[in-house]
DNA sequence: AGGATATGTCAGCCTTGTTGACATTCCAAG
DNA sequence: CTTGGAATGTCAACAAGGCTGACATATCCT
């Protein structure tokens, strides 16, 4: 419906991947992706009583050791009421400890336990796989791509995230 | 923590892609863009009654017009039950309509109405838009990659419904 | 006629997000 | 040394959107 004719405003070379049909393609490979990328360690999860919320705090609590709540919210973009319901189970089940900060007392800085990074451990491992056989399979060249493109996609605050220009405060 | 090496279990040329750290960078670029990827969508859908899920739904009757239920069943990955409330929804908002089959009697085939394009048009128009800036950034080359890369990520069995292989069934 | 298929629906549960209100502890500036 | 603001935790209530199980209806196909 009035799609797919390339918007030839500018000159020269070939802007056919700007189509709108190319772009629906590139939508519908995100939304794919995204779902063969949780799945195994979804399947991990759903055996034990944690889910998604708990993987993601694992996974960058592992990242950035000994980082506060604080910032653990603002990298996961949740409310502390939800971020807190995970910790607490994560704390239960000793996954997780809380350190209070020294310089500053009011700071909780968490770090895994030899528990929590064996659960991390397990989870990126089985992402990293199916990862690396996607790398592997599509080659430096297309990872290279695939970065550039993920990163243009990104939120500019969250993209400095991503960057690590976020420092964790002890 | 025994990370970072490369495993340079093959000869000549660079594996440095295929480091786990520069997997873990690629894990947390896929969490980050795809926030990003949703973030447009979303702030349209939370001022209506929808949410995600109802996105998801016209985006791909759009895409597979007459479409049956079954079919989107199968797209979707979720429960009938979970599909029905939102077709529900759809329905009375008269987004959506629903043809019995003209071969099979049993089969509903969907179709968006007008309005329903138009919602289907907001969406995918912001999303899009996101979309281009990012391939126009990061150029045809980069966008090559990018689309590799998620292919391979995708299961077999998604990557044939996304390569289209799946028919529509009338 | 009878089994299989496509769809719809009721009821109930879970995870994970939200808002609002409030308490505690601690830092830092006046 | 007091006081406002920051960092955190917690209670309660709610919503979206997944899930399972059970059942009903219409239709197709053998």
């Amino acid at each position: 419906m009035a799609e797919n004719m390339p918007t030839n405003s500018s000159g020269g070379e070939s802007l056919l991947y700007l189509t709108d049909e190319q772009l629906r393609k590139g939508i519908e490979a995100m939304f794919f992706a995204y779902r063969g990328f949780t799945a195994d360690p979804d399947r991990i999860l759903e055996n034990m009583d944690y889910g998604r919320a708990h993987h993601r705090a694992v996974h960058f609590i592992h990242r950035s050791a000994g980082t506060t709540v604080g910032n653990l919210l603002a990298i996961l973009g949740v409310t502390k009421q939800s971020l807190n319901r995970v910790l607490r189970t994560l704390f239960d089940d000793e996954l997780v400890e809380a350190r209070v900060g020294k310089k500053d007392k009011r700071e909780r800085h968490l770090h895994l336990t030899e528990k929590g990074r064996a659960l991390e451990r397990a989870l990126s491992d089985a992402q990293r796989s199916r990862m690396r056989s996607a790398y592997r399979a599509a080659g430096p060249q297309a990872v290279q791509g695939f970065r550039t493109v993920l990163e243009a996609m990104m939120d500019p605050e969250l993209r400095r995230q991503f960057q690590g220009l976020v420092e964790t405060g002890q």
